[in-house]
DNA sequence: GTGAAAGCGCTAACAA
DNA sequence: TTGTTAGCGCTTTCAC
């Protein structure tokens, strides 16, 4: 590998000089920037972004994890985060946590090790006190997903529980009484919430929540076909479904399909993430859009500030948005 | 920050100690090993992977570039590119190549730079010359999805056209003469090679090939459903439709019901990829399986035995596997 | 069994 | 305007 002493020797310069022409730092006769200029093309010279970061301190790295690799969520929050992180001019490091507790924190470890400048934790596993624990040890570290009220400036996060509601509150102002669910993990926060959601809107409209129309699923697109083969084993009599994400709901839809139901004529079937395909999913799918572009662009600014030392404030929770597609018909 | 200085104060012992015991490396007494350790968890160090990497000459990682993030293709392929990666003791760092050539070439060019043990370049858009300039540059470096007949060993690919080509032969076999074809991305290889299969099978069959019978496309869902709308203005007595990814069949899939067109029985559809909700979609779709996770295997463990030193043998090209499902029909 | 010292490739005072 | 020097945090000879 080409070093920056090899550029010296053949630019006939210091080390020094070599580093104030690329880094543009101290006055440098023309006459030898064009010289070093033309040593480190000869060469083929890259400087040595480990070597960089131990001497300046710094990375110019920010670190990323995430919950798991698959799936469309991520996909498009990872796509936004590269280009804003892009824009920043740092670079993207990210990592997933394996849908573990002990590896989303073992993947902050990581990029702290790393010395990344800032690190956005997108959290779905994590308590409470380990995460405060983390954001004690890295000034620059934003948590999605996961209220903190010791530290709200270090979160960002989406109303779950509220869309939720709305969902099943929107189902009810349209005829529906029978409501059945099929929730996310239910070992999580968010599933929890979005359960909650589904409760709370029962609760404000005397709506009695029954069992059998609850089913437990694991957010996957099997795991919604079986849930929802379950719900219509326990009790069919369910004239609308809330899946509490959007890959649950396709399997549910055709769930639905084989059981000689359709959608949206006898049962009303409501998503969650406002995936790309639930559009264009036959009926098209209702469901509820998050904000993840926004968040995920929030989050990053927020670390940025962060790791440059500037105070900040507490983000707004984010809220989301319903769509409202083929999927759902008014029985009123 | 704590460094290794600050350990071996705290241990009473030099940091050349500290360093034999943190790697095992060299002798050392019992007793002293266990007061560094001691020394190591009351200060909460943790080595700075920057530094280590910087005096080993070797970071412990091995690089990856996509072509981009969103979609649940690579979803796929970093979910067991992580698994094994992190098997084999070492750090992924993953870049997106933002869809185009400079993408590509600057997103290895950085991971270079950050001196990666080992790169895997999943390229769409890089042309051949540029791509051995890279390999050139790297003696670990592999490249997936791009036969270069100069360096067979670099490369690990997918029979793509022989897999389209298959396609529309069932079809055909199935009794299918007028058969549409919506195309990926035609300035990349592997549109190319798709239609070139759609073509080829067609030859091979004495059916004409038609340009009533085509429209262009860009992969995306939405992109799918206006193809298949144009196809139908242009054209609407096709039998069949090969759409060259599983998400514009999805689009098509849509735009075919919404024109009063029935899947199968007016249509026969085909995708190509076998994403998770083909299996799941209205009717279900029938596609091509790729070998994804064998594909990236390959690689990261080629790679890996050449940042080794290790000669290593071409890798056998890939082929993809017909998974037939409800959305195709035999007119026989 | 342990420490001193040099070096990985770079940056940044401080002199000259 | 430029070179010398001392680090950044770690590993690794080479003595002791």
């Amino acid at each position: 590998m080409i070093t920056m002493l090899d550029v010296s020797r053949q630019a006939g310069v210091s080390k020094a000089t070599v580093s104030r022409v690329l880094n543009n730092t101290g006055q440098v006769k023309e006459s030898t920037r064009v010289a070093v200029f033309k040593a480190v093309e000869e060469l083929g010279y890259r400087p040595n972004l480990l070597a960089q970061a131990l001497a300046n301190q710094t990375s110019n790295t920010i670190g990323l994890v995430i919950s798991n690799f698959d799936g469309p969520y991520f996909g498009r929050l990872l796509r936004q985060a590269a280009q804003l992180i892009e824009a920043s001019g740092k670079h993207m490091i990210v990592t997933d946590g394996h849908d573990t507790p002990e590896g989303e924190l073992e993947a902050v470890r990581l990029l702290i090790d790393r010395r990344c400048d800032a690190i956005i934790l997108y959290t779905r596993f994590m308590e409470e006190p380990a995460l405060m624990q983390l954001i004690s040890q890295h000034p620059a570290l934003m948590v999605i997903n996961r209220d903190l009220p010791q530290a709200r400036e270090r979160c960002v996060v989406f109303e779950q529980q509220q869309a939720a509601s709305e969902v099943v509150n929107y189902l009810i102002a349209h005829g529906h009484q029978d409501i059945a669910c099929i929730t996310a993990p239910i070992n999580t926060p968010t599933g929890q919430s979005r359960l909650a959601g589904y409760r709370e809107a029962l609760e404000q409209n005397n709506i009695a929540y029954r069992d059998d129309f609850i089913a437990f699923s694991d957010s996957s697109i099997a795991g919604g076909y079986h849930a929802c083969r379950e719900l219509i084993e326990k009790n069919p009599s369910f004239t609308a479904l809330f899946a509490c994400n959007d890959d649950m709901a396709i399997g549910a839809l055709r769930a639905l399909h084989q059981a000689g139901k359709r959608v949206p004529d006898d049962v009303s079937l409501f998503g969650f993430d406002d995936e790309p395909s639930a559009e264009y999913l036959q009926p098209s799918l209702s469901t509820v859009y998050l904000p993840i572009d926004k968040m995920i662009s929030t989050a990053i600014e927020q670390a940025l500030r962060l790791s440059n030392g500037e105070i900040v404030e507490p983000v707004e929770p984010f809220v989301g948005e319903l769509k409202v597609r083929e999927s759902v018909i008014n029985r009123k």
